[in-house]
Parts: C-alpha cells; structure tokens; sequence
DNA sequence: TCATTTTTTGACGAACCGTCAATCATACTG
DNA sequence: CAGTATGATTGACGGTTCGTCAAAAAATGA
C-alpha cells in the first residue's frame, strides 16, 4: 500500500519532469526540435513510458498551454483584486500579462508556438476544452471590470456588444505587440523605432480606452502612479521575481 | 533559341503552377497536409523537379507569404490614394485588410499558417528579405498617413513615436481579430457573443484613433458614409469580386 | 547522326512518429 | 519464502516524410 502510493507517486511526478522537459526543448529547439526521442532520453525514460502518459505529440504541446493559462489566469484574477477606480484594476491586469511574460518566459514562448501551429485538431476533447476554460476565464476578468465600470458609472455605452469589443481590442493590443516583440531581429525597434515597445503599448491600451470614454480618462488621472502603486500593493513579490530586487 | 524561349517559358510557368497547387493543398489540408510528395503527384512532376525550384519547403511558404504580402501592399497604396481627410484614408486603408481577407482567401489563410510555424529560419535571406520589405511597405502606407495628418493639422503629438505607436496599435487590432475569426468554431460569436465581428473590428479601430485625437473625431465624422464612398470610388471593382455583385 | 549539356526522375538514407510484443518490476498469495 | 498475476517499461519496428543524387531522358549543337 505503501509503497504503491510511492509509485503512484512517482508516475504523478514524472508528467511534470516531461513537461519541464519538453518546454525547454520547445523553447530552445523550436518546434521542430521538439521529437518524442528527444524527450524521451532527456528524461531518461523509453518513448513507450511517455506514450503512457501522452497520447501523442500535440497532448504534451496542448498540456504545456494549459499550464500557461492556468498561471495567467491566476495573476488576472489577482490583478482585478486592486482596491482602486476600475480603470485602474484594468492597468493592474495589462500588468498581469506583462509580468507573466516576464516570470515564465518560457511558458509564454510555448504558447505562442501551441497556439499557432495546428494542434488543436490532433488533440484530446478534455485538453482543448481545459485550455478553452483558462483562456475564457482571462477575458471573463475583463468582462467583469467593464461591469463594474457600468456600475460605478466609469463607463457607459449604448451598444450592449461594447464590453466585448473592449475585451477583443485589448487581447488584440497585446498579442499584436508580444507577437512582434517576440519576432527574430526585434522589428519593433529595428523596424519601426519603437525605443520603450512595452511603454508604446500601455500607451496604446490607454489611449483606446480613453476612446471608449472609460473614466477617469488617462488626462485626467496619473496611471503611471497607479502603476507604481500596483506593482508595490498587489505583485511586489512577483516584480521582485521577474526584475530582481 | 525558340524552342529554348519555350522551355524557360514553361519553366517560369512551373513556379506558379507548385505554388497554386501548395496554396490549395496548405488550405485543405493544413500544414502537415502539405507534404513534397503530394505536391510532386499533384503537378505531375517528380519530386526532383519540384526541389530545383526550392530549396525546401519552407521555401514554398515563404514564397506563398510573399505573394500575399504582394497583394496586399498593392491594396493598401490603392487605399491609400482616396481623395478625402487622412482619417478617411485610414478608413480606406482598413477596408483594404478586410478586402484582401475576401479577394485571397487562400493567400490570407496561407499567411496566417506560414507566419506561425518556425519557417524563417530555413528560409533563405533573399526570401526572407522580400518578405520583410512587403510587410514594411504596409506599414509605412499607414506612417505616410500619420505624416499627413500632422502636415494636415488632423493629428498632433508631443512624442516623436506616436506615429509607430499608432501602426502598431492598428497593426495588432487587425491581426488579433483576424487570428480569433479564423479559430474553428468561430470564438468571437460563440464565445465572446460578437454578431457582426467586422464591424466591432471598425469601431475599434475608430476609438482608437478618437484616443489618440486624430480629427475629424468618430464623434464629429459620418465614417459609414465614408466607408460608402470609399466601397463606390476606390474598391467598386474589388468589392464586386469580393462580395459578389 | 551522334556527342554534350541540361533537365527529370524515383530509389534511397536519415529522421521522426506511434505501436506492440517481449521483458522487467512489483504486489499478492498459499 | 517461492510462485504467480498484474502492471509498468522497453526499444525494435512499420509507416511517413524530407531532401539527395546517380542514372535516365530530353534538349541542344555540331
């Protein structure tokens, strides 16, 4: 009993040294050079064992995004905890993506590959639906602070499709952004001379939801203080992580 | 010398014929799908033959994206050209993206895939360049656009990379809206609940720009009967062509 | 007509995925 | 403690695909 626990045990621990594993590979030999022997003789285990745990190739692929989203979603879910004006809840969680960015560099790197290679139609219905849920709850975060903006009389609107068009503006804005920022050669400065890119962005997020007219609008309220403050309130243990002391 | 003429002739012809039938393949049956020994059975060539026009593989994508990116830039300078207010031009401009999105499905498509996979860098420089100076050249339609509107009293800034901050941001609310609309199952109408997606993609683009303060503002400005004028005087034949008569 | 150059071909080696019969480890039983 | 049953582990193997290259075929020229 005992020592059946152990194994159990063990077996549970494996998964995660695979993924460990695989997310390394991936990051640092592309997609291309992630292979299935690979894996298996950097985890010193026979490919049939990872067989076992993955059905094929894309599970582990599918099974590296969920974890993503699953820490995104969490720093989201933290970031809207903020005791301000919701407009600066919404700063708090543009934040959160940049510092998820920051802490698991590699998380985000696979992401972006997952995401946009055909994966999706190679993997187990529960996978595709546990990812579908994690990224469902990020924006359902936005979808709450535009509520609450309704609520506080931050925002109005006419158009009951509006909070919608936020939310797809501002994952448009930032994936946009990382994706270029991610691009071989840096275009975003060598190209287009962006200097601050990730400043560039803030600013971006900002001036469109000025445009939505979402109070207080960014020239009537100092979001670079509610940037500091946030970054010591909420995520001064996880600034410190990504940035250092 | 003729019958000489007559084998480049159908040499040069070649090149197209792989490329449609790569494009047609890559679209119906997704990345992997697209396999050189298909392409070689479906051209009625030999594998050999197909190999003495590219390289590898990923040559046949990269020349995919740069026949997209071709079109593309073409459709943006043509927009680019309406005889209105620099907003409107923008608008044009826009219109152009979503033409190109109907007129080349299939290029569209390919561009998405293509740019997402780890194709670059098996690509050789000659390509990767060509490919780079279409998508620049999109680009600075768009920069062009902003220097006008500076000279043109519409726009005014203090920092001297609004203008790149500004393509960015377009820049990404396009291909973040076409990334979600082309996902299976159509999650911006099942899961974000948009009806009429295209037109939520406009109206951010508009608050966007209201952010930034590019005049006329949405607010003091009939950009629908731009959108109008612009379908009749400058795309009347592509929007033929692309939505029938 | 025949030699030379160019083009085309498909068999081949290497790499990879996913399978499965054989092997090994562990748990249980008398 | 020996023996068996259950389950975990292995790596050789079949099937694909990429990209190569020696040989065959076609075009050219003399």
């Amino acid at each position: 009993m005992n020592t059946m626990s152990r194994k159990q045990r063990e077996i549970a621990e494996r998964e995660g040294l695979i993924l460990d594993v695989a997310r390394t590979m991936l990051v640092e030999r592309g997609y291309l050079g992630l292979t299935m022997d690979r894996i298996a003789s950097a985890t010193e285990y026979s490919k049939g064992t990872i067989y076992q745990h993955f059905q094929n190739k894309e599970e582990i692929l599918a099974a590296l995004a969920i974890e993503s989203a699953e820490r995104r979603v969490a720093l989201f879910e933290k970031a809207a905890t903020f005791p301000g004006r919701t407009r600066e809840r919404l700063t708090a969680v543009g934040m959160a993506e940049e510092l998820f960015v920051r802490l698991y560099p590699q998380h985000f790197q696979c992401e972006r590959i997952v995401d946009a290679q055909s994966i999706r139609e190679k993997t187990s219905d529960q996978r595709t639906q546990k990812l579908d849920h994690c990224e469902w709850g990020c924006m359902n975060v936005v979808l709450g602070l535009c509520r609450d903006a309704v609520a506080q009389s931050d925002l109005s609107y006419d158009d009951p499709e509006t909070p919608q068009r936020i939310v797809l503006g501002l994952w448009s804005m930032s994936n946009g952004f990382h994706f270029m920022n991610d691009l071989e050669g840096n275009p975003l400065q060598t190209k287009l001379g962006l200097q601050d890119a990730p400043r560039a962005l803030f600013l971006n997020y900002n001036r469109f939801l000025d445009g939505y007219g979402w109070k207080p609008l960014s020239t009537e309220w100092d979001y670079e203080a509610s940037h500091t403050r946030i970054q010591n309130e909420v995520f001064a243990d996880e600034y410190r992580r990504a940035y250092g002391s």
